[in-house]
DNA sequence: GGCAACTGTAACTATATTGGTTACAGACGA
DNA sequence: TCGTCTGTAACCAATATAGTTACAGTTGCC
């Protein structure tokens, strides 16, 4: 299974944007949210900016912001942008052509594997980013005005 | 997500034996049908016995069957012998405590990933062993006689 | 009892994916 | 034109799975 914490990590990232409410994100302010490395969040941005979920912008001043309303991103937009495949994956190597399961289970897996996949993916699709913030807001115990104070103290200058 | 064939190749082995009809499969067959090594078998049938999902017995003559009937084994309990984690994976190293984000969004990311893992579950819970059995009937043109002598011979000694 | 045929398991290598790091070209505002 | 960003290449590290060899232990059969 998931041995990747890209989807996680691509939910944070709009998430802190989401919160930051327009304004341009600088990769290295993600980063620090994130806590990993800046290049690993602006390989993820070109991901999710080639999936139109982000536009950002070079030279000074520059950085990224979301490329729509947090209520019209879902979690399956998201999911579709950083995770290639699917939850399962099929056999390494082809099973034997010889044998009678053999040639027949990768068609019955690949029902099978469809039915998770659209499973997970009805799921994505009922949670936007804006739904993500809501949850997040009962966390922490402040007003709104503090909290995007704290938004601007923290996510700007994360550690600083 | 999945870079693992583990739970395609557990339904594989699992399927090869409610095919064999109680017959016990050395791991030298079942590796001919995955088209693997039978130590990489070995390794699987072992976690699939602690499951009680499978019984085996070593010495001549020995080998593996299934622990209960074909219609008693769901895909459920295949993917939780064999596949440790969730679907998804939170943040490699955890987020930074100081961002109102990044100390609140596993809480969230968990919730949602219990969602998800719920749905999967759902979904493999009804599928039995019998299930796949019987849809990859229709895959083979033969009748259930030919079917079965076909098994014998090309299960049993597939390849050879 | 002794042999041959199995399983169970350790130890090692190979391969693939992800993540982390450095470095640098190019974009852009001031 | 300088400083501050993004985009991206190139490389290394860490991790997980798969594949391989080897061998101890178990069991049926003669």
């Amino acid at each position: 299974m998931s041995t990747s914490s890209r989807f996680a990590v691509a939910v944070h990232v709009l998430t802190l944007m989401a919160w930051a409410d327009d304004e341009p994100l600088k990769s290295e302010q993600v980063a620090e949210s994130v806590n990993t490395n800046a290049v690993v969040i602006r390989r993820m941005l070109c991901e999710l900016a080639e999936s139109k979920l982000v536009v950002s912008q070079s030279g000074a001043m520059g950085g990224s912001k979301l490329a729509r309303e947090p209520e019209q991103i879902t979690l399956l937009d998201i999911y579709q942008a950083v995770e290639s495949r699917g939850v399962f994956s099929l056999h390494r190597h082809p099973p034997n052509r010889h044998c009678p399961v053999g040639v027949n289970i990768g068609t019955v897996l690949n029902h099978v594997l469809d039915e998770v996949d659209t499973a997970v993916e009805r799921v994505l699709a009922n949670i936007t980013i804006k739904d993500v913030v809501s949850r997040l807001q009962p966390c922490v115990s402040t007003s709104v005005r503090k909290r995007k104070q704290m938004a601007k103290q923290h996510v700007m200058s994360a550690g600083n």
